[in-house]
DNA sequence: GATTGATCAAGAATAATTCTAAATCGAGAA
DNA sequence: TTCTCGATTTAGAATTATTCTTGATCAATC
């Protein structure tokens, strides 16, 4: 629903210094309907369709402030480019060896907090990723075997 | 003790075509004796102490082929510089926010398969990375408590 | 000793990201 | 409305980790 969406964009962005300009909005709007985990250059380019002036520089710098502002979240594979995600639900993510696509994967809450640290260790963040091969390119591989996976 | 180690390096460099070379048991040595997680470049610098003739493209490359070999693994935070990592036991890593230091987290075994995956999904890998403030700098802090953390 | 393929070294090239500096914009003040 | 000032945007330069290229070197085999 679009409403509530807005409305989490609006109260986050307005609730500090922030300005709510037509990048910001573009750029996240364009994020929330799209769940392919993009990179900066791949929203870039899909802004670009809709706001031809807006440049790659203005894409970071968004993307910083959304992140920032807590409303997109960075996902790191590797040292891939980073990719950037709308969602926020606890959650990790897959990255296919195969076709690349990166998926969310839901992580049962009961599980998220419990890692055997030291004493004396604080979590303020964590990131789950899981490497391996997709439901749908196992399923061509059967097919149409190739070794020369990665 | 020495002897294994040198054993698994042997095993594994001389089971290949791998040649067994100065530049890469020097790396590796260097490696095995810190446990520090250090950079591409830092790791360059310390073996530059000991063989002052290698180049940094020899060092990426003896990495890249130690981490081929199975020999060392690649630990990644976030986009940061990637680091190398001797330790060949299922772990995970925390790195901490106000001295960047990178700790070997220990994963329970039982838990390491866990994942809610979608139906035909299959890991290869999996990448477990943790940020917060480890027991050192939470002392620290308490005695001369700084806001600027980050 | 010659050959051959692996390895090494130096520096160029690449690519993601950040920085810089100037132009533009927008919200509130006058 | 017009002015002002700081936030934002933009283009392009700069940075930086890493990879690539090319020629030199080395070590094992013929």
């Amino acid at each position: 629903m679009k409403v509530s969406r807005q409305d989490h964009y609006t109260d986050t962005i307005r609730g500090g210094v922030l300005r709510d300009t037509p990048q910001r909005r573009h750029v996240y709007d364009l994020l929330r309907d799209e769940h392919s985990h993009p990179t900066a250059t791949e929203v870039f380019l899909r802004a670009k369709k809709g706001m031809p002036s807006i440049s790659l520089a203005t894409v970071y710098n968004t993307l910083e402030t959304l992140v920032a502002c807590g409303l997109v979240k960075q996902v790191h594979v590797d040292r891939e480019p980073t990719r950037f995600c709308p969602n926020l639900e606890e959650h990790g993510h897959f990255v296919c060896e195969h076709c690349s696509r990166v998926f969310d994967i839901d992580l049962a809450a009961e599980r998220s907090q419990q890692w055997s640290l030291p004493a004396g260790f604080t979590i303020t963040h964590h990131e789950i990723s899981l490497r391996g091969i997709c439901a749908d390119c196992a399923k061509s591989e059967i097919q149409n075997p190739k070794s020369e996976i990665r």
